[in-house]
DNA sequence: AAACTTAAGTAACAGGTGTATCTTTATGAG
DNA sequence: CTCATAAAGATACACCTGTTACTTAAGTTT
C-alpha cells in the first residue's frame, strides 16, 4: 500500500524534489512556483510528485525538516550543567543557524504561505523548553501552579516571535546579542520594566479543570 | 479605476462573500472551500469575488479584521490608570472574546491556512505591547537598553501562543485565569521558575548596530 | 426623474491541481 | 543472475484558478 522509505529510488526522487524546489525558491516566491515547475525542474513525472507528498507545503515541511535535524542535532550537543546556560548555548545555535542559511530563510520567511516553517520552529522550542522547564519544577521549592504546556507555549512563541523579528530586519544585532536579549525577556520577563517590587504579582493559583 | 468602497452595492457584496463564508467554516475546512463554493453560497458570480478580493486568505482577513474592530473597540474603553491593571484588562477582553466567538475561532485555528488570524492577532498586540512599554520606557529610571520593537515582539506572540494553546485545548481555564497566566508569565517570566536572586541576568548591553 | 457612472453578471480561455488507469523500468530478495 | 515487486512514467480527466472583453443593471448625481 504505502510506498517503502527506503527504497533507494524513493530516496533519490524525494532529494531530486527537494532539490528542485530550494532551486526554483531562490529564484522566485513560494506562492510563484507551480508543482509542474517543481517536477519540470528535478526532470521527473508530476504524478511522482504527488506520490510522495500532498502539496507543495508538504515538500516544504520536508525540506525545513531536514534541514533541521542539523539544528537539533548541534543542540544535542551542547555539554553544560547548568540550565541557564544550555538554554543560552541552544538559543545561540538557534540564531547562529539562521544566519547561517540567510538566504534560504529570508525566503522562507518572507512569503506568506511558508509560515510553516515558524509551526516547526515552534514545535522545536515548545519540545525544547518543556524538558528545561519539566526539569526545573521537579526541583522547585516554588511549585508554581501553571501547567507546563501553557509555560512550554508561551515561551516558545515568545522566542520564535523575536527571530522573525530579527529575520524580518535583517538582523540588525549579532547572534549573542540576540540570544541574550531573547533570554533575558524569557526570563526575567517584563518585571523590571515595571520596576520589581512595585508590581509584585502573585503567582496564579490553578482553578478546578472542568470536564 | 479602484472600487469605491463606500457604493452601496460594493458594500453589500463584500458583506454577502464575508457572510457566505463563514457559513461554509461552519461547515468544511478551509482548504476545502473553493471560490466556486463561496459564490455560489453568496449567489454572485465568480468573476464578482476576484474584483474584491486578491484570493480566498484576504477574505479571510477581511472577515478576521471585521471581527476585531470589535475587540479592539472594547480594549479602547477600559478606563484605568494602572498601567499593569489596564494590560490585564486587555488580556481578559482578549480571552472572552475568543470564548465568545468560540465556534468561529476554533474553525479559524484549526486549519493550517488559517494562520492569517495569527498574524492579525499578532499585530494588534504588537501594537499595544509597544504603547504601554514606550510609557514605560519614559517613566523607567532603569532605562533597559533593549530596542521596543523585539520587546513588543516578544510579548505579542507569547501571548498569542498561550491564547492558541488555550483554543487548541478545548479552553480548559476560563479567561480570567488565562488573562492572569498570561501575564504573570510575560511580567515575572520564568524568573520565579529559577529561584529570583540564584540565575540574576544583568540586562544586556547594546552593541553598536551596524551600518 | 433622467442621465451618467460604475459595479455586477455572462461567457470564454489558458493555465494549474489532484486523481485514476495502465505501461515501463529500476531495485532488491532468493 | 533472475524474477517478483513496487516505484516511476505516460496519458487522460474533472474540476479549480485567475483574467479578459463585453453586456446588463443598480447606485449616484444633477
Amino acid at each position: 500500500m504505502s510506498i517503502n522509505q527506503n527504497d533507494l529510488r524513493v530516496i533519490k526522487t524525494k532529494r531530486n524534489l527537494r532539490e528542485a524546489f530550494i532551486r526554483l525558491l531562490l529564484q522566485k516566491r513560494y506562492d510563484a512556483i507551480s508543482i509542474q515547475d517543481i517536477v519540470t525542474e528535478a526532470q521527473t513525472a508530476r504524478v511522482t510528485f504527488y506520490r510522495h507528498y500532498k502539496d507543495k507545503e508538504q515538500l516544504l515541511v520536508d525540506c525545513v525538516n531536514v534541514n533541521f535535524k542539523e539544528l537539533v542535532e548541534r543542540m544535542s550537543q551542547i555539554t553544560t550543567e547548568d540550565v541557564f546556560n544550555h538554554r543560552y548555548q541552544a538559543l545561540l545555535l538557534f540564531y547562529k543557524h539562521i544566519q547561517e542559511k540567510e538566504t534560504l530563510y529570508k525566503i522562507l520567511f518572507s512569503s506568506w504561505g511558508t509560515r510553516v516553517v515558524i509551526e516547526q520552529f515552534r514545535k522545536l522550542f515548545a519540545e525544547m523548553s518543556k524538558e528545561n522547564i519539566a526539569e526545573q519544577f521537579h526541583v522547585d521549592k516554588w511549585r508554581v501552579p501553571i501547567p507546563m504546556d501553557i509555560v512550554a507555549y508561551h515561551f516558545a512563541s515568545a522566542q520564535i516571535g523575536t527571530a522573525i523579528w530579527w529575520l524580518e530586519n535583517n538582523q540588525p544585532y549579532p547572534p549573542e546579542y540576540m540570544a541574550k536579549v531573547s533570554l533575558w525577556l524569557t526570563l526575567a520577563g517584563g518585571l523590571r520594566l515595571f520596576g520589581e517590587d512595585e508590581f509584585y504579582i502573585p503567582p496564579p493559583s490553578i482553578p478546578e479543570k472542568p470536564e
